[in-house]
DNA sequence: ATCCTGATTTTTTTT
DNA sequence: AAATCAGGAT
């Protein structure tokens, strides 16, 4: 299978991509045709083979550019490899798919969209939209807000979209449980799909689903997508979701070889909508498959290739909140017994002690894939820990040693501040403040989502799709025109009733019954305002609203840039930002010039027509800020401290890192103790360990404010996983040890923050199957499981559900 | 329709 | 402590 490298042409480029590559490194580099699993341990390198396998297999002539297709979990890891990968391959990187899934996904629906019943400008609703549209769909099935929160029901509806289970399903498991829970959840999930197909709409989790349900529905397309891809690349596969693994499974086997998949994933295939086998013609220009190859794949057959890499460490499994399933990874060999498997578990970023610290507290989780990092950079010091008084001192502390480190050399951008929950960086960014060091936060509040940034976009969005409700009433008030609650309650059910777009009903506003005349004027003055700037965006107007896809705008005349400084020029938006001449609306404004800047550079970059698809330019700019996160706007700024959550540092590395806030309650957080999940948490704690390469700093307060109210805590017992000997613990008078007389013990305190209120004392955790039971915040139940380490599960009478609970831990009592 | 005020709630983690 | 929400006044 492998060339021999004295034909190749690339036969120098071939030794030197292979230099440096220790043997597990390479194999995984070299390995041919069939399924290939690399088990990377942290920092051990795997960047770095994904890149290079890429390069390899250009080079020995396995694949053209075109053919390959790596997925990445961020934005951020994409550009990362990208930048890579043209390192060592020079401009032959046009045409290979490096994205994220969603990314992928999305660009492949855009292609195929009249196949289930979308056009190609279909909108891409982030959570927040989403929730917005659940709560509507909640209240009109008649939910009390108050017992089910939108974000809860939303939550329920992402997690069996992930599943691959559509409304129908939820539908048919409720009447066979006859759980009233369950139907009304298939009742607001009904109302919301329709909601979403409506408008044209897609949520994050659709763009792996409906992908999914394009190529099972359709075998061309699949079978085109297959031919296209010969190789696919997977990273942080332990992140993956079922639909993710069905999805790969399309591209690349024929079978779903995983039995038991949750639920029926073959009812949901007949359930897209109605629309979907409706007769669309099949478009042959959307196929995302350049010239050559194309000619190439045509002379292939569509048997399944099988070629899958996928990379990934299950001990850093940490997303299981948002459907990712471990057993992907643990279970690939099962689904492909015939793949390669590879194990990376030398470590080239952190010192021997760090890396026994990891290794020790990991060690703690059953089951998993046994790995032991080692490294050859040397003993290094200690792990340090300290004790503080409150969160206060524990922020100057870190602070205070801060200054230290970069006194002594250290750059400030080698050093990373962590904790588990965003606002856990409020107390550290004023220490930062007080001390005037520079510092950026990622993550958190997002640029994305301030309300000026959403505003916006839901302009420009209203453009583009003129079905889109969900940005249609955000703008259509914003700023003031006096169209109210009432008003736009008035226009939504008129677009309703006539099955009209919100565009066409909002354009005729004296035939909406009951409008009153102000309201009339002022919807009238808005829509000029919108067909002034469809206008200018180089459509005419007078295709909108029909059900026939309209065709892209053209903005390539203006460039978006433009587009959207008009729009915040003629709209009024800025001019009433303007009048309000505070602090804070100067800011908005900025935030604006800064989005206006973002539209003009994507102008520049895509000027020479790096488009492609035929899709149009302000889709496609849309489509890229909805599906960029945050994290990804990391500046590698010499001057800054960063400071983020564990979960936004998985992937990266610094000189030094602080983990702070290891109390009981906070990491583990509470939450996650009633969930049974903790060992998803000591793999966090894994995660933000293996970040540091030379100095690794953990703190925790005795005494933190929850909610305003200060709360005594104790220490994290994660920290007793380490062993003494690495740690260097100067505090120790104050140290705290269960059984060495302290005033408590860690069985009768707990849980910190909010959850300690409510735990009550000596409350001895011992229950049996089939006991009935009384939680502080689920109510009534009975324990269905007993399971290892004091994990009951209980099925609460209130609303159905099923929870796994730590006995010891959990607000549970026998009633 | 909009603004003000007091009450209530918030803290996982994110593509 | 801060942000969001509900209800009532303007």
């Amino acid at each position: 299978m492998l060339p021999s490298m004295g034909e190749n042409p690339h036969a120098e480029h071939l030794s030197e991509l292979l230099e440096g590559l220790n043997e597990p490194q390479r194999e995984a580099v070299t390995h041919g045709e069939g399924p290939l699993l690399i088990l990377a341990g942290a920092g051990s390198g795997k960047t770095r083979v994904l890149t290079h396998r890429i390069a390899y297999l250009i080079f020995t002539d396995q694949a053209q550019p075109s053919e390959i297709l790596a997925i990445t979990f961020t934005n951020k890891a994409a550009r990362e490899m990208s930048g890579r990968v043209e390192g060592l391959l020079g401009r032959r990187t046009r045409g290979m798919w490096l994205m994220t899934f969603h990314a992928a996904c999305a660009r492949i629906l855009r292609a195929e969209a009249d196949r289930l019943g979308y056009t190609r400008q279909f909108t891409i609703y982030d959570q927040a939209d989403s929730r917005r549209l659940v709560r509507r769909s909640a209240d009109a099935a008649g939910v009390d807000p108050k017992r089910y929160t939108p974000a809860l029901l939303h939550n329920q509806i992402s997690a069996a979209k992930n599943r691959l289970q559509a409304a129908a399903d939820l539908r048919t498991a409720a009447s066979a449980a006859g759980s009233p829970f369950a139907e009304m959840l298939a009742d607001v999930y009904e109302l919301y799909e329709r909601d979403l197909l409506r408008m044209n709409a897609l949520d994050f989790d659709d763009l792996l689903f409906r992908a999914v349900n394009l190529f099972e529905l359709f075998g061309d397309v699949r079978d085109r997508y297959r031919a296209t891809f010969r190789h696919v690349l997977v990273d942080e596969y332990q992140d993956t979701n079922y639909a993710q693994y069905r999805l790969l499974q399309l591209l690349v086997a024929d079978q779903p070889l995983r039995a038991g998949a949750p639920a029926s994933a073959d009812g949901d295939a007949a359930d897209v909508d109605g629309g979907a086998a409706g007769g669309y013609a099949v478009s042959d220009g959307g196929a995302p498959v350049s010239e050559g190859s194309a000619a190439r794949a045509r002379e292939r057959d569509s048997v399944p290739h099988r070629n899958l890499a996928v990379v990934g460490d299950d001990s850093q499994s940490i997303y299981s909140f948002r459907g990712a399933d471990v057993r992907n990874i643990l279970d690939f060999q099962e689904h492909f017994p015939d793949a390669h498997v590879v194990k990376l578990e030398q470590n080239y970023r952190s010192t021997e002690r760090i890396l026994r610290a990891a290794n020790a507290v990991i060690a703690n989780n059953r089951g998993g894939i046994a790995k032991r990092l080692w490294s050859e950079l040397g003993e290094g010091d200690r792990v340090h820990l300290r004790a503080l008084d409150d969160e206060h001192a524990e922020a100057r502390f870190v602070v205070g040693e801060i200054e230290r480190l970069v006194d002594e050399g250290t750059s400030r951008s080698e050093i990373a501040v962590l904790y588990r929950t965003n606002a856990a960086s409020r107390v550290i960014e004023d220490a930062l403040v007080r001390r005037e060091i520079a510092y950026q936060v990622i993550g958190g509040t997002k640029f994305y989502e301030r309300a000026e940034i959403k505003d916006a976009i839901a302009y420009l969005t209203l453009l583009a799709n003129p079905f889109d409700v969900v940005s249609f009433t955000r703008i259509v008030n914003s700023p003031r025109r006096g169209i109210g609650q009432t008003s736009l309650a008035r226009v939504l059910a008129h677009a309703n009733a006539m099955d009209i777009s919100v565009w066409q009903a909002a354009s005729e506003p004296s035939s909406i019954a009951g409008l009153s005349t102000a309201a009339a004027k002022a919807l009238e003055r808005f829509m000029a305002t919108m067909a002034e700037l469809r206008a200018l965006a180089g459509t005419g107007a007078e295709d909108v609203g029909d059900d026939e896809p309209s065709e892209f705008l053209d903005v390539r005349a203006h460039g978006i840039g433009e587009l959207l400084q008009a729009t915040l020029a003629r709209s009024g938006y800025l001019e009433a930002l303007e009048a309000e001449r505070t602090i804070e609306a100067e800011g908005r404004i900025e935030n604006l010039e800064q989005l206006v800047e973002v539209a003009r550079e994507f102008d520049l970059a895509t000027e020479d027509g790096a488009l492609g698809d035929g899709v149009g330019a302000l889709e496609t700019f849309l489509q890229q800020v909805a599906l960029v996160a945050d994290a990804d706007a990391r500046r590698d700024d010499e001057s800054l401290i960063t400071l983020m959550t564990l979960h936004n540092a998985k992937g990266l590395e610094y000189e030094v890192v602080f983990i702070s806030g290891l109390e009981d309650g906070v990491f583990p957080h509470s939450r996650s103790l009633d969930e049974g999940s903790l060992e998803e948490e000591r793999r966090l704690f894994y995660v933000g360990i293996t970040r540091a390469m030379r100095e690794l700093y953990l703190s925790y307060a005795r005494r933190r404010a929850a909610f305003g109210t200060p709360m005594t805590g104790v220490r994290s017992r994660f920290l007793d996983e380490i062993p003494a000997d690495l740690l260097d613990e100067v505090d120790s008078l104050e140290r705290f040890r269960p059984g060495l007389g302290g005033t408590f013990s860690s069985r009768e305190a707990t849980a910190g923050g909010w959850a300690r209120a409510q735990v009550r004392e000596g409350a001895v955790a011992s229950f049996r199957l089939g006991e009935d039971v009384v939680h502080a915040a689920f109510g009534e139940g009975v324990v269905t499981g007993v399971e290892a380490d004091g994990v009951i599960v209980v099925r609460f009478a209130g609303d159905g559900s099923e929870r796994k609970l730590m006995a010891e831990y959990a607000p549970v009592s026998r009633r």
